[in-house]
DNA sequence: TGTTTTACCTATCGTGTCAATAGGTTAAAC
DNA sequence: GTTTAACCTATTGACACGATAGGTAAAACA
């Protein structure tokens, strides 16, 4: 399990934005009814990517949530480090390199070091747009 | 995290068969303390590889573990999958396609397909043989 | 003014998995 | 029959995940 549901939810959420966001703000119950998602546990979510700036927010009547930039402007990367901390594969490579005792002598690190390499350059190269043009 | 320690112990030991397994039986009591792994732990590992046909087991004196391929005929692959049970990177995929209610709909599920199937060529194009070639 | 709507904040909980440990039994060698 | 080593079953502690509970702050609206 490399992604969690904190992860997966965000991005269900911004690819909600994108298809029903051009009206202005959207609150947080709608989403979380659309999607099926616990209110709740949204709220965590939302309120990360709104101190990070990835959406804009607003109290009271009328307000909710909005994306502030372009679809293409998101990276699946950016969103899923941001609600993940890490898309690092495996512990070994956590911390930075050679954290482990065993990094010197270790044949299997490199390998490990590569898949990091190769998840991180397949989740940077698509953005929200590319996720809507996939059927 | 995509691979506990039961499959990153289970490839550091294949690896460690290769480069010390010339002489015939190697002890888990050996492999434990050279890779630093709790025996007890590896006990329930090796077991796993034994019973697959990955390796095989002699008891009494002068027992232990054995490879019965060639290093190249292991793919990395194999033995994650063995060990870790799957692969897959999301629970979305974990129960074959469309096991999720949202599935038709999801925009984010090819995506994990992708990941998926990019995991999965990764690893099986790897050899055990393969680890030592890297530095 | 105060009521509603909505975001924001802090704490807690149940469940499950992971990594490891404990204490045995079976089989082979010497 | 003693030693070595694989094999088997059960249990534990720690931790993260997913979710829940109960509030406060801010904005709109009447």
């Amino acid at each position: 399990m490399i992604v969690s549901t904190k992860g997966r939810y965000a991005l269900r959420v911004m690819v909600y934005f994108v298809l029903h966001g051009n009206e202005g703000y959207i609150p947080l119950k709608e989403i979380a009814e659309a999607e099926g998602i616990s209110q709740k546990y949204l709220e965590a979510i939302m309120t990360t990517l709104s101190k990070a700036g990835f959406v804009d927010a607003a109290h009271g009547k009328g307000g909710g949530y909005r994306l502030n930039r372009k679809p293409e402007e998101y990276t699946v990367g950016s969103i899923l480090k941001l609600t993940e901390g890490s898309l690092n594969t495996v512990s070994c490579t956590t911390q930075g390199p050679s954290a482990c005792s065993r990094a010197t002598c270790c044949h299997t690190l490199p390998m490990w070091e590569k898949l990091d390499s190769m998840v991180e350059a397949f989740f940077e190269g698509i953005t929200l747009a590319d996720l809507l043009k996939d059927q």
